[in-house]
DNA sequence: CATAAATATATGCTTGTACATATATATGTT
DNA sequence: AACATATATATGTACAAGCATATATTTATG
């Protein structure tokens, strides 16, 4: 897994980019909708970022249908990982991200989430 | 501590900061012309990164006599110096971190380091 | 079954702005 | 005065934002 400190800081040095991670970080997996819908940003701009995690290999994506599932790539190296960890530490109290979070969890109509058990 | 993850992540987005705070964590506390030594970088450049890593509080400065001393700050979060130390972990055996490291060492007439012990 | 419409996501392209760099010079200490 | 460090100013560049549009997959229609 070739990621570099350089590369990892500086798509952390965005703040939308940072959002995508924490709630990846929380939820596991989202498509582009839900994340669109939580950030309340337009769709091309977190399309845009998500290109570039994709491209800096901190996430995987993968389709299912219509939609664009992302996810934290599971094969980053443990200090990576430690980093995203202590990183959500450090934000989860704190705003926006613990808006996102409520808004994602309020979102009508999630693709993947059952509506009926 | 006022520090969030954007601040510190965009301090951490610059190579030439990255490199300073990774000494800095390896060796505690440094003054300026050691840095410029050991990155090869003009003095005002790394005046200019210095200054914004103490204005974001990620460090602090000392004078003693002619020397300005710079150190890690030690009342950050624990969040921040654990991702610090996994920084460290995760370049400490590559370039350019590897390289500043030993030409550091093989720096003569350092300020601070006792000639004779 | 072929085609069209709809939905979900990605990508060109332009523009604006934050920020790193370089040179020169100022400040502070002995 | 000499040394160590800081700052001012100008310049270049990387990159985020916005808009329009392209691609891909599914559903609807004749």
């Amino acid at each position: 897994m070739q990621i570099d400190t350089d590369t990892l800081f500086r798509m952390c040095a965005d703040q939308t980019r940072l959002r995508v991670l924490m709630l990846l970080q929380q939820e596991g997996e989202l498509c582009v909708c839900e994340l669109t819908h939580a950030l309340a940003l337009s769709q091309p701009k977190i399309s845009r970022h998500l290109a570039h995690l994709r491209e800096s290999r901190l996430l995987l994506a993968e389709r299912h249908g219509h939609w664009m599932y992302y996810r934290i790539n599971p094969d980053l190296p443990a200090w990576v990982t430690a980093i995203l960890d202590n990183t959500l530490t450090g934000s989860a109290q704190t705003e926006p991200f613990c808006n996102d979070q409520r808004i994602l969890k309020d979102m009508p109509d999630r693709p993947g989430v059952a509506c009926c058990a």
